[in-house]
DNA sequence: TGTTATCCATATCGGATATATATGGGTTAT
DNA sequence: ATAACCCATATATATCCGATATGGATAACA
């Protein structure tokens, strides 16, 4: 017995009739009715009363055409999930996100977006840091993740650039510069640098670090906060300076004040990471569309208005 | 797509390899290479990675596994229900019994028995009256019914006789011959008789009354109860006495005795009644096996001890 | 490093089976 | 009584599954 069977039992006990039930599967009554006998031989139940005027389901027969729907059923589903699957518009997907970058309003909102046009599509959630998502990507227990590059093994993951974004340096309210707008990294040279741990994030951590050399001075090492934007409350708590990414200014903590960088300054860079020889549709779906919403906004808004949304 | 496909996906993806998957499935690798692939194509996904040692499920291929798997699940319950319908050990029973019938302890339990013999049956149990219960039997409402012959357009309808119940006289309390163990139809004629509605029970009301005919005596026709168990208290309410099948006795209302009746005494027939043609195992051995217990019963016992079972 | 083994893919052939065409039998409707 | 309708049977054709033979690629092994 295969499927084609039940759709033959299913739609000659809906028609009433073999002749009418084979014009609605565009096929001769003969083979219809040789199907249906060999279905009622093989199963060893007679599932139609022959009448001189068409037939009817008997007793064992409309015990089992429930059943036979509910496997059509399925069979439709699974035909209809395998292309939704195909098209990228169902299953789930595991989102890695780098530290802080779930700030960045351009990401969630890609997420929300992504939502919209794909309703069928769960998505996990899981903050990390880059070189954890890279592994977390190998295991693989994230499809996709934003990171900080770069990355560790390049070579069996696919890395596409995001955005650029502009830091700013956090200082302790009451600094004696809180009231400059544009500062350089010389300025505060001598306050500790607070910097969350190279492991964390070796890119942005040394694009600081090399920004501070280009400046021409040399940090003095703060307190190593536990993550990126770990490192403003260790500010607010006036243990020092911060070099962070703009979004972080979202972070409204204890009177802490965000300044533009004047050149050099540092830029906190921000790729998709997916797996090399990635074939899910879904994954590709929405690293095409992380790509160009962050395109989008990088374009329309060079550094103003970074956070303003549509 | 057919099951077939499903199959095969499910075995390769349990053992990751179409070698070995081929000789679980009895094949060989070549046309399970060609089936896999067909069916990826029907799909429109890549439902395995061919590694150079096996294969391994894709993304896509994980989520639909299941699912394939939930398929052929039904597949098979689906066959086992059809070969345990076949054989007539599951699905349900809509029993109709005519009025006082279950009182007859032979009835309730060959349902018993029944029950235990195919306990995946459901047994649907419906009292009412012969006439409606024949309707009942053609529209249809009920599968099987026992009532009491005659029964109406017994063309449609095949019916077989299960027993002859001897009948007795019901008295009222204080009724001169309430000491009187055996008693004939003619010393009652005088007392008004209780009987139900022709309609509900021709066979038997017509049994009763040509009974009295027989004895030569023309009853006094007293009120009409509104079913057959319910002459039991019109009778304990002293408007007359009445004749009833002797499982009635059972009935201890008011002070109503019960007495054998003498020649010619009244018997109320059984009979189960099923619809012609009737081919549903499971009617048609509920009634082989409600013969048999009656044929037993009224074999063993064949006036006394009729209610002592087992 | 060369050799073997393992596994999947492709090509071709044989056989089974589904479908179409033609036809018969039986009942209902006109 | 004739025509129409519907299911069943018979035969032929086409499709498709599966088996055998073979190639290619990589991994295991000597």
């Amino acid at each position: 017995m295969d499927i084609r069977h039940l759709r033959y039992f299913v739609t000659v006990a809906e028609h009433g009739s073999i002749t009418r039930a084979a014009e609605a599967l565009g096929m001769e009554q003969p083979p219809l009715s040789q199907q249906i006998r060999q279905l009622e031989k093989n199963l060893g139940v007679v599932l139609f009363e022959r009448l001189t005027r068409g037939v009817k389901l008997t007793d064992i027969g409309a015990m089992l055409l429930p059943r036979a729907k509910t496997i059509l059923d399925l069979q439709t589903q699974f035909l209809s999930t395998a292309q939704g699957l195909a098209r990228g518009e169902m299953g789930h997907i595991r989102l890695g996100l780098a530290g802080a970058v779930s700030l960045l309003p351009v990401i969630p909102f890609t997420i929300r977006r992504f939502r919209e046009m794909a309703p069928d599509v769960t998505i996990f959630l899981e903050e990390s840091n880059t070189p954890s998502l890279c592994t977390a990507l190998h295991e693989p227990s994230v499809d996709i993740a934003i990171v900080r590059p770069p990355v560790p093994d390049p070579v069996r993951l696919s890395v596409f650039h995001l955005l650029d974004e502009p830091t700013v340096i956090a200082l302790p309210r009451g600094h004696q510069l809180a009231d400059t707008p544009v500062i350089s990294l010389d300025m505060v040279a001598q306050d500790p640098l607070i910097i969350f741990p190279r492991e964390l994030g070796p890119g942005f951590h040394d694009a600081i670090l090399s920004a501070y050399q280009v400046a021409g001075v040399t940090p003095v090492m703060g307190q190593q906060a536990p993550q990126i934007a770990g490192t403003i409350p260790l500010v607010a708590a006036g243990l020092g300076v911060s070099v962070v990414p703009r979004s972080l200014s979202q972070i409204h903590a204890g009177g802490v004040t965000f300044h533009t960088i004047s050149e050099p300054a540092p830029r906190a860079t921000l790729a998709v990471a997916i797996r090399a020889g990635q074939n899910m549709p879904l994954v590709t779906r929405f690293a095409a569309v992380l790509r160009t919403a962050c395109r989008k906004w990088t374009n329309r808004q060079p550094e103003q208005d970074f956070f303003d949304l549509e």
